[in-house]
DNA sequence: ACGATCTACATGACACATCAACTACTCCCT
DNA sequence: AGGGAGTAGTTGATGTGTCATGTAGATCGT
């Protein structure tokens, strides 16, 4: 990496993409977890983990293996879970092949959660995103993103 | 608004924008993140103030005016400034023309945080997306953004 | 001028996220 | 088998964000 007095400044077209996708993730953000909390009284990171598990096989994932997948700290999910557990949306298993291992399960009311949740999260995605682009712009943004998840590395 | 039963299911390449936004958000917003409280010891919202305040005439603000700018709520700015305060980076002030107002101002502690962190700052977000990208591919993020941003509606 | 109402801000309670320990189990090497 | 290193997960402390509510000063109608 170049030494910090050489980087230059942010060009005026940079700097307004900064400020652009700053303001967007503010707004949409705000906004679908705004939806979520009203609509189904779940977090953002609540509707993520159901999702994630009720696409496993047997609606169960290894806490780790659920943490992986979703780019999240082991930590988090374990804090997680814990609350989501709390309120009955998954339970925890104990893992037979491993003594310290943990499995995630979906509840039946996890689930029934889930899917009442569903349609108005995706029309939620649609009002304040999706909907308000055209078809080049979401492929652009489909584009934008692979690019920066595929360049993107671990800092030294 | 469409009745929930009619809103449509994300086609595929909703989908993949719809998670590649996601994913580019966390990935993004974490390193950035990071690299913030590595290099200067700030939270990304502490940056965004410090960096309002700086370009404010007078260093100072209304908390009000300094959240309406950011799309923050009231709350919230009151809250984050309070803990910035105790760190030295900005004080209140009453204001003169207002007795319920609060005018917020950059110390000189805060101005020489950062001024220090600023290039830090830009060499990380160019490292996690803008060196990542090309030209075209930052000119749409631009218009992408602009166009949401525009569009967005409070819901009723 | 006085009360109703509105506005600016603060606060408390709670959910969320991160980092730094810590515990308990597994794996591997000899 | 035994001991060290690595792995899976938990926990506690702290900072961050949201909502609901509280308080005091401004504003406006009469």
């Amino acid at each position: 990496m170049a030494r910090i007095e050489e980087t230059p400044w942010l060009d005026p077209g940079q700097q307004r993409a900064w400020r652009g996708y700053r303001r967007l993730r503010l707004l949409v953000d705000t906004r679908v977890a705004r939806d979520l909390a009203v609509d189904s009284g779940l977090s953002d990171p609540d509707y993520d983990v159901l999702s994630e598990l009720s696409e496993a096989s047997g609606h169960r994932r290894r806490l780790g293996e659920l943490a992986e997948r979703m780019l999240w700290s082991q930590s988090r999910m374990s804090h997680h879970v814990k609350r989501m557990q709390q309120r009955g949306l998954v339970r925890r298993e104990e893992c037979a092949r491993d003594g310290r291992g943990a499995e995630i399960v979906l509840t039946g009311e996890g689930l029934r959660v889930i899917e009442e949740a569903a349609p108005h999260h995706v029309a939620s995605v649609r009002r304040n995103l999706i909907d308000l682009l055209t078809a080049e712009q979401i492929a652009m943004l489909e584009q934008i993103a692979d690019t920066v998840v595929e360049r993107v590395e671990p800092r030294p």
